[in-house]
DNA sequence: TAGATTGTTAATCGATTAACAATC
DNA sequence: TAGATTGTTAATCGATTAACAATC
């Protein structure tokens, strides 16, 4: 039981889904989920479901398993989503825009509190309720409103430049929605959404089933 | 050297990142890329990297490496995007809107064909320039437009059903952007986009680094 | 030629699974 | 109690890395 110590990347990604997982069966009035009961509509083994959870202080219970419940709560916490993380959009095109909106985020400690653009054409226009800044404002922004986190939605070829300013001004993590790998000081966490990427390895995937 | 058999599904997803990278590089001119070069940029080993590649019918050239658009070629190749994949949009919020005009889908390979969505406020209005259609047209559109891909981006709890849809409709390939585990027969291919399950981890990345 | 880089094998490392005693 | 399920150890499996001969 290595609490604190860090979780094995894999364990954390799985986690995201235990969590999905177990607040769908809470809302549903279930009480109790089993590993092999999680195993089963995630495509895993138990083996692994109870290895990936032996990394969270958190006990089952024999005979009824793992109370719904208590995985949220546990989960939650050891990803570190039981509170507001503060957050930008860098990019108003499509995806920032639906991004800025997408009700999905806040509802689970993301907190969207600007966006920005340097297209003049798009500053002070609004998207819901925010108003689109230029990024000029950006370092005063993230300081003054303690923004932790970047959203990266602006085209690949500025993807770079971007992430650069951002980190300038002070976040210390970023999402990259653009397909470009984003280089930062060794102290900023990334991690790519891989949306065109998904598709691409979606083309694989089907290709494969084909053959 | 296992060709046509399997690549480990590890190495598709680092080369969905190879290609994109060997795309930039030959945007900028540069016709070489070295196994450590890839390795570098992409935070790798270059064991990794020649590895990965030997998954690949295509050979790098002592001293200088490989052919950046060599490498495009056989990856997007390997990766079944040398051809159109048509795809449709399911679910006409913010999200879906969003990826229906993103413009990176098509300059991939994936041609969005169609929106469906079963609110009656929004079915008749346009996204870019297709019209939102009911689920009732989903089974027909399907086979008369021989459409392979079903882009998810309904709400969560919709999500399964909508799935159900799309399978029944005769799409062969499903990828979800909503939070949900989707069950789909053994013969559909589905990859998670995983944007909010991104976010979860990025929270995880931070406050690690923060210890 | 000398040096850089590939392709591939073998060694290491880490992740998954199997197995089973402990528990309720 | 008997049976189901956890937590954990050990075994297996797969992925990454190191090393180096072959190549240009």
């Amino acid at each position: 039981m290595p609490f604190n110590s860090t979780i094995p990347p894999l364990a954390v990604k799985r986690m995201t889904e235990y969590l999905a997982h177990a607040r769908e069966l809470c809302r549903n009035g279930e009480e109790w989920v089993s590993s092999s009961g999680l195993a089963e509509t995630l495509g895993l083994t138990s083996s692994t479901v109870r290895q990936d959870l032996s990394h969270v202080e958190f006990s089952g219970t024999s005979k009824r398993g793992y109370s719904t419940a208590g995985l949220v709560q546990v989960l939650t916490s050891a990803l570190g989503a039981d509170r507001q993380w503060r957050s930008i959009v860098m990019g108003v095109g499509n995806l920032g825009r639906a991004l800025a909106q997408h009700r999905e985020f806040e509802r689970q400690g993301f907190d969207i509190c600007g966006v920005f653009d340097d297209d003049c054409r798009k500053v002070g226009t609004h998207v819901g309720e925010l108003m689109v800044q230029p990024t000029t404002e950006l370092k005063t922004f993230v300081s003054e409103n303690q923004i932790k986190i970047g959203i990266l939605a602006v085209p690949a070829t500025a993807a770079q430049e971007a992430a650069n300013e951002l980190v300038e001004a002070g976040i210390t993590g970023l999402l990259n929605l653009s397909i470009t790998h984003i280089a930062t000081p060794r102290d900023i966490a990334v991690v790519d959404a891989r949306i065109v990427a998904s598709l691409l390895e979606l083309s694989y995937a089907i290709k494969a089933l084909e053959e």
